[in-house]
DNA sequence: TAATTTATGTAGCACCTGCTACAATCAAGA
DNA sequence: TCTTGATTGTAGCAGGTGCTACATAAATTA
């Protein structure tokens, strides 16, 4: 890894996180400079657009999803509906949950076909799907999908407030 | 109603349509202003802020949602799974389609708890829950909120684009 | 009719937005 | 060493943001 990529690597990793942390409300390309560590001028220079360093770092969290539930849930096999109680059990982990309301975020921003918010909002949801789907026993696997959906489902009026 | 009130109703109904068609991406004060046949001065006249506006706005959406129902699903009471199933058709109308993409920008916005954002949604969800139940026969009302999860998961996740 | 309140236009403030022009510095190859 | 190209700072542009100060017009009340 050549020195400039490997400093464009250092700040995506302090972006992504700043953006789990605090969402995507906020963001100027001024205050993710300073949150990376460089100028607004030098995150042009790397990623050309705003835009393209916003994809990169959620290129970076779907990227890391997986590994975050591999860490978190280990990987065994289950039933559907064992899978399901425990990915929605991780809305109580902090760090997961704010990465969800994070991927809300960007779902909002998709929805009408805005990029680089949609192209991210699927790569995101075939990681998960696919996540979903090697966590399953053979059996279950059709109901990967619909699984899913019902996860995103609870989570989603979950974030919102409405207790089930 | 007075004079005023009729003037701020009027503005209402065009902004909430405005956005329902646009979303919420690009609202600022002077477009708002042009699409309500008004000046971003009086829009702050008549609402206080930007954000009030918009929280009227989300009511009206809210307000409209059942009304919106009613008006295609009829008023008979039908078991979970059919309801489901019928709901998650209303999709492919394309009036429902810009409402349901608004619903998940509001949702976007709402999940760190932004207002006027975070109040509409959870308005506008109970408002869905409420209608559900109330279409739903007596043995299946204790499952309107599962069956709100599951058509919010379906839709999700066709809206971003994964096929099931 | 005079006084007072309500409604609205004009102009602008202070700040933020993504991005760029230009120049300077630095490292590496010839 | 000289030159060339990669890297980075400084300053700023053109447009947008929500909102406000001030003045005027219109309606209402005394």
């Amino acid at each position: 890894m050549s020195k400039v990529e490997a400093k464009k690597e250092q700040i995506i990793q302090k972006v992504t996180h700043y953006m789990i942390l605090e969402g995507l409300a906020d963001v100027g390309l001024r205050k993710l400079a300073a949150v990376g560590g460089t100028s607004d001028r030098m995150l042009i220079y790397y990623f050309g657009t705003k835009d393209g360093l916003i994809g990169e770092a959620m290129a970076t969290v779907a990227a890391g999803l997986s590994m975050q539930l591999d860490a978190v849930l280990g990987e065994e096999k289950r039933d559907a509906q064992t899978l399901l109680n425990e990915l929605y059990a991780l809305n109580q982990v902090p760090e997961f949950n704010l990465t969800i309301r994070l991927w809300f975020e960007v779902i909002g921003l998709a929805v009408r076909g805005r990029e680089p918010y949609a192209s991210s909002a699927l790569a995101i949801a075939q990681n998960w799907v696919r996540w979903v789907e090697s966590r399953l026993i053979e059996e279950d696997v059709p109901k990967a999908k619909t699984l899913f959906a019902e996860l995103e489902g609870r989570l989603m009026i979950n974030l919102i407030g409405v207790e089930i």
